[in-house]
DNA sequence: GCTCGTTATATTTGATCGTATATAACGGCT
DNA sequence: AGCCGTTATATACGATCAAATATAACGAGC
């Protein structure tokens, strides 16, 4: 059964969808950027280049970083990366609330 | 000013979003396949892919072709293809009206 | 029957994207 | 002082995506 997904789209061809979203929530969950990769099956250099590029496009850091000490170090989200977070979420459900009927319509039309 | 975009996203990973919509659209407009791909200023092979997929996804051609004749031929909307486009547009449309506080508040966080 | 633009499909080329790998700095902890 | 996992960054390799090109069939109109 199709599901709805989002993004938001920024001017100079930016974007951010459930994918950087979810990643800032797995850093957010696990503590690093290095596990929220890992917990989402991709490669460092990738999440952190996700994560500078939703920085970037909100004008803002969404993680606020340290490296070395005991555990390494590790990343946390700032305000504004908790606030997107939540705004995004926000987003999808009231527009998953507002397309179902749509949605179930389309699916009637066919099989 | 960032705005909102949407997929239908389905179970085997395949989407139908802006892009097929427009292609549509465009191929309604214009009469062909090929010209509208033109005017997507996408390669015929492109369009054509698409076109397959988004059918496939819906369970049901979304454009009548014919090759040959004056003109070479053609396409137009099928009633699926017709109706595909008249709902994700409304589904647009309600999801737009629904996140633009959210959208505006996420706005006013930063810059 | 020849032309012309289209559909439909295959193959090659090039660009883009992401992974893998490497390196350096960091700093609590032992 | 040394260790360890992390941040931050660069480079090389592979895979994936889309354009470009090529080819064949189609069929109304001249």
């Amino acid at each position: 059964m199709p599901v709805l997904s989002l993004r938001i789209d920024f001017e100079d061809g930016g974007r951010i969808g459930p994918g950087k979203i979810a990643l800032l929530e797995k850093i957010a969950e696990t503590g690093s950027i290095s596990s929220g990769a890992r917990a989402m099956g991709m490669s460092y250099k990738r999440a952190w280049d996700l994560v500078d590029e939703t920085g970037r496009l909100l004008g803002a850091p969404v993680v606020e970083t340290r490296a070395g000490g005991a555990r390494g170090g590790g990343a946390q989200l700032t305000p504004a990366g908790e606030r997107v977070l939540e705004r995004f979420r926000a987003i999808e459900e009231a527009a998953a609330k507002v397309a179902e009927p749509h949605i179930d319509a389309m699916l009637k039309d066919n099989g």
